[in-house]
DNA sequence: CTGTGTGCAAAACGTTTGCATGCCT
DNA sequence: AGGCATGCAAACGTTTTGCACACAG
């Protein structure tokens, strides 16, 4: 998403009422890099909008989603998360920890794909997720394979 | 996966007990290319084995996808899938009606990555999700966007 | 004023856990 | 014979649903 404000008017144009927990939502969203949760986007709002529910910040993020001013990622089984950032990128997953990080270099070459399955689908968007060890699982050994 | 005969090879190496269960699932699995999920491989087990239960293919799930036999697959909010091809492939996804299929031309150049990422983390897997809609879906009229 | 968005509670769903029993080795 | 795998039921956490009320337009 771009910056609050633009967002609420993108939302405006749909027809979308602007209330004080959407307005929190996009508050904790906007530069947000770290991927949260609805829980972690709920407990944040909380803190500034005490009397928020769960279920009103999943409706929020499924309008911003459905809308794409954010984008919901399908990595963490448990649970979605939300990327604010719908802009061409892709993710390094730690299998330690689990944290995502954002890569921002695009590393696909659709050319690659026969002009077949380029007809037959229409590619829209695509999705790459490499798997890793950041640093701090690194140093700590939490490696399950390789060298010890 | 390779043959149910040569996977029940490899987990009696790694000391698996091979049960009339263990064997049915990998039956189902064995060339299975629709990525199942464990719900999916439940309902097909129990036709030939009614008296499993959903529990233990849950676990023997679970025991093949940590040996390397068959890799989960994260891509469905609702519900893990199975994939018994463990090479290096891709996927398309259907927006449509959410059908998962193969691509085995490998779309990624993991030669861009800076040496920084590369060294930073230690990158062992790399999954590319491509999003479209397959020929039913687009001759059902059924894409939400684009050219009507 | 109208109706969409909110908040609460309860339900739904896939998945996990606990535990007694069974059967592979 | 020993212990891991099974099967049943209950628990769990996330997400969805239903409904009365509130407030943005």
């Amino acid at each position: 998403m771009e910056t609050v404000e633009k967002t609420i008017e993108k939302l405006r144009v749909l027809d979308k009422r602007i209330t004080p927990q959407l307005i929190e939502v996009l508050k904790v969203m906007e530069g947000n890099t770290s991927h949260p949760s609805a829980g972690d986007v709920y407990e944040k709002v909380k803190k500034i909008f005490p009397t928020i529910s769960l279920n009103t910040v999943y409706n929020i993020l499924k309008t911003l989603n459905a809308t794409g001013q954010i984008q919901e990622i399908l990595i963490d089984r448990e649970r979605s998360k939300y990327d604010s950032n719908v802009t061409l990128h892709h993710h390094i997953i730690c299998n330690g920890c689990k944290r995502i990080d954002d890569i921002f270099i695009d590393l696909v070459d659709l050319a690659k794909l026969p002009d077949v399955i380029i007809a037959k689908y229409n590619i829209k968007d695509y999705h790459v997720d490499l798997y890793g060890y950041c640093k701090d699982c690194k140093d700590k050994g939490s490696q399950e394979d390789s060298q010890t």
